[in-house]
RNA sequence: GGCGAUGUAGCUCAGCUGGUUAGAGCAUACGGCUCAUAUCCGUAGUGUCCGGGGUUCAAGUCCCUGCAUCGCCA
């Protein structure tokens, strides 16, 4: 069977964050899944470059869109290596075959008689790149970008997706698998229970050229969306490719719920349109929440990829991702969750299953595998849980649902753990007479060890090698052929490597003051813990507030940071000098800068932004889209205390 | 306003088509082991299964209703 699996294309207004990052992980989980299944992969992810928020966001960098694109797209590029992601194919909507081939399908369904032109006015919202009712405003303003749209009247050409829409519920009636899970479909269903308008496909040059001419009047643009879309066949080269003849039929796509719209209703009905079969499968998950909030930019929540990796790993990342959250449901991330799964799930279960075992091998079997022997009863409660567990594991990563997967695998580690301690191998090896129970115990365990290798590889790719290569098994893995009993070689070696998970210490939820955390006493820390536990919620002591150190800082020298649109090096006099990096460069020229009187945080814990370390903050107040730095309003020394 | 989802131990959740004393992991307390990454194993728990009503021999599980949170639509 082949298999063609795809991320969204992400749009390049901002940088690789937490949500990019667990779409391509799943995807690149479900592709090495399939692949040791024995399945033919293609796996894809990209950029989506064009449209007017691109264009806009190019101005405010000072850069042509193009090179714009370029910048923000190789970040995206760049950011999915490090997470052990290895996309078949990363496709960027600015290259030359996917605008060809964009053209060539409007053409057609242009030909078909599926484009027509039509006016249209309205309140568009620039924000949102649409046309909003009048019903949707909040005091006039767009209810997301709380400005006014702007009243216009323009020509456009339109998509007849209403001619299809009957056909588009039957379909998905008839295919109940067509858009999972099922909670994702039914909202599908119930939003085509009213009749479907057509599509407006084109946005005039006067307002925006950032975008692929339409072939039958070049005086429009082609809106994003239906440019998008088109990502997932220009990828495998339709419509003549051999790709495209492979692998559409295995075309199953993976995204977050916000752009469920555009693929389970535009998408199947462009596709009909062209007269192609519709994709396989749309599989839709949820958000990641931060510490029980929306990620969000304004918000300064934004997990950056990079960050996690540094926490604790790649393959840690992932497991936790796939772990935490169940499907298609928001779930909610905290570094201390992260670091408790490590700690718990990875360090202490696995990492010291596998630790523990491969010690005993070396020391009572001189490092070779032993001979099976004679099972015992225990022994076969092992060997049977843990070709269960292949089963098992199987069917539910087949159902994305990598939680319950990895439950099961766990399940199995907590056996082998048990199991250690009921035959207590140690008390074995002290006599002789014992050898061959020895040899049956801890045969049983490299053999349960090995299958959970097998299983662990599409989520944690880097950690099964390593585990692979110390038991021997460094063929290239498959369920089929190694997913069952007694496949290693006694007599073979067995190298025991590095700690695969070293232990995290868990962060202090409260920031340590700046003077000496080592001279404060517990008892004061667990007494200002009381204090604050007794505020109302959403208050703070003044002991806490005093934690903060504000001082005056005198602005005496800004540039700009390379590679950066957000961030200026900023070298701040308080009174002694300092260098903070702030995130105003949309805002402030370096030039307006020095001189200034900011207020920053001097206590702050430094940390490197673009390769830059900064020593604190700078306030500032945020407007809506503008942002003000806070000053004084009279004299103050540079290094005055801000209380 | 319409449609839908969710509400189970301190936390995160599992509980399929209704069936004996409601489960897991984490966190907490105590005990044990020493092969191991101060790891592992065992024991102990606590629950008005959101509130109210109903169907049934029997409901966390089905029906009605209310509340809360969230999503989609208008």
């Amino acid at each position: 069977m082949s298999f063609y699996i795809t991320t969204p294309i992400f749009y390049v207004n901002a940088q690789p964050h937490l949500g990019h990052a667990y779409s391509t992980i799943i995807a690149d989980t479900v592709s090495r899944f399939q692949k040791i299944a024995g399945n033919e992969v293609r796996f894809q992810t990209g950029t989506d470059e064009h449209g007017d928020k691109i264009a806009e966001a190019a101005a405010r960098a000072n850069e042509t869109p193009k090179e714009y694109v370029d910048r923000i797209s190789l970040m995206f590029r760049e950011a999915w290596p490090p997470l052990h992601i290895e996309p078949d194919n990363f496709i960027r909507t600015t290259d030359p075959n996917h605008i060809k081939t964009v053209q060539d399908i409007l053409r057609q369904v242009h030909d078909r008689g599926d484009i027509y032109f039509s006016e249209y006015s309205g309140l568009y919202c620039k924000g949102c790149d649409r046309f909003l009712t009048e019903k949707e405003l909040v005091d006039g303003n767009c209810p997301d970008h709380l400005t006014p749209p702007e009243s216009i009247s323009e020509q456009n050409y339109f998509f007849r997706m209403s001619k299809y829409q009957e056909w588009l519920i039957g379909h998905i009636e008839q295919n109940p698998d067509f858009i999972q899970p099922e909670r994702y479909r039914n909202e599908v269903l119930s939003f085509l229970k009213e009749p479907l308008e057509d599509l407006c496909i084109s946005r005039p040059t006067s307002r925006l050229t950032w975008g692929i001419p339409l072939p039958f009047d070049d005086k429009f643009v082609t809106y994003v969306w239906f440019d998008a879309l088109i990502n997932y066949l220009t990828g495998i080269d339709y419509p003549d490719g051999p790709d495209f003849a492979r692998y559409w039929q295995g075309a199953e796509h993976l995204i977050a719920k916000d752009i469920l719209k555009p693929h389970a209703i535009y998408w199947p009905t462009m596709l009909k349109s062209l007269g192609l079969e519709p994709y396989r499968k749309l599989h839709v998950h949820g958000y990641w929440n931060v510490n029980e909030t929306k990620m969000s930019k304004s918000i300064g929540n934004v997990i950056r990829p990079a960050d996690l990796i540094n926490e604790c790993g790649a393959d840690s990342v992932r497991y936790f991702l796939l772990r935490e959250m169940s499907f298609g449901l928001d779930s909610s991330f905290s570094y201390d969750a992260l670091i408790n799964r490590h700690n718990a799930d990875l360090a202490n279960d696995l990492g010291n299953l596998v630790s523990r075992s491969l010690t005993m091998v070396k020391n009572f079997c001189a490092g070779k595998v032993p001979d099976q022997g004679t099972m015992q009863d225990s022994d076969r409660e092992l060997a049977e849980a843990a070709i269960t567990m292949v089963a098992e594991y199987r069917e539910q990563m087949e159902a994305f649902a990598f939680n319950r997967a990895l439950r099961e695998i766990w399940k199995v580690i907590g056996m082998a753990n048990r199991y250690i301690v009921t035959n207590a191998p140690w008390e074995l090896a002290k006599d002789p007479a014992n050898r061959e129970r020895l040899d049956t115990v801890l045969y049983t365990l490299l053999e349960t060890l090995r299958l959970i290798t097998l299983t662990l590889h599409p989520v944690m790719p880097a950690t099964a090698i390593r585990m692979g290569a110390a038991l021997g098994a460094v063929s290239p893995p498959n369920l089929d052929s190694q997913g069952r009993w007694g496949l290693l070689v006694p007599a073979s070696s067995i190298t025991p490597g590095e700690t695969l998970f070293p232990r995290l210490k868990k962060k202090t939820p409260t920031p340590a003051p700046a003077g000496n955390p080592a001279t404060d006493s517990p008892k004061k820390g667990a007494k200002a813990g009381r204090l604050e536990a007794e505020m109302p919620e959403g208050l703070i002591g003044f002991e806490r507030f005093k934690e903060i150190d504000l001082r005056v800082g005198e602005i005496t020298r800004a540039e700009a940071i390379k590679k950066s649109d957000r961030l200026l090096k900023l070298t701040v006099n308080a009174p002694e000098e300092r260098t903070i990096v702030a995130g105003i460069a949309e805002f402030y020229q370096p030039e307006e800068l020095v001189g200034k009187k900011v207020i920053i945080v001097a206590n702050l814990k430094p940390t490197k932004l673009m390769g830059v370390t900064s020593q604190g903050m700078v306030l500032a107040a945020r407007d809506g889209d503008n942002l003000v730095l806070t000053t004084v309003t009279g004299a103050a020394a540079a290094g005055s205390k801000v209380a």
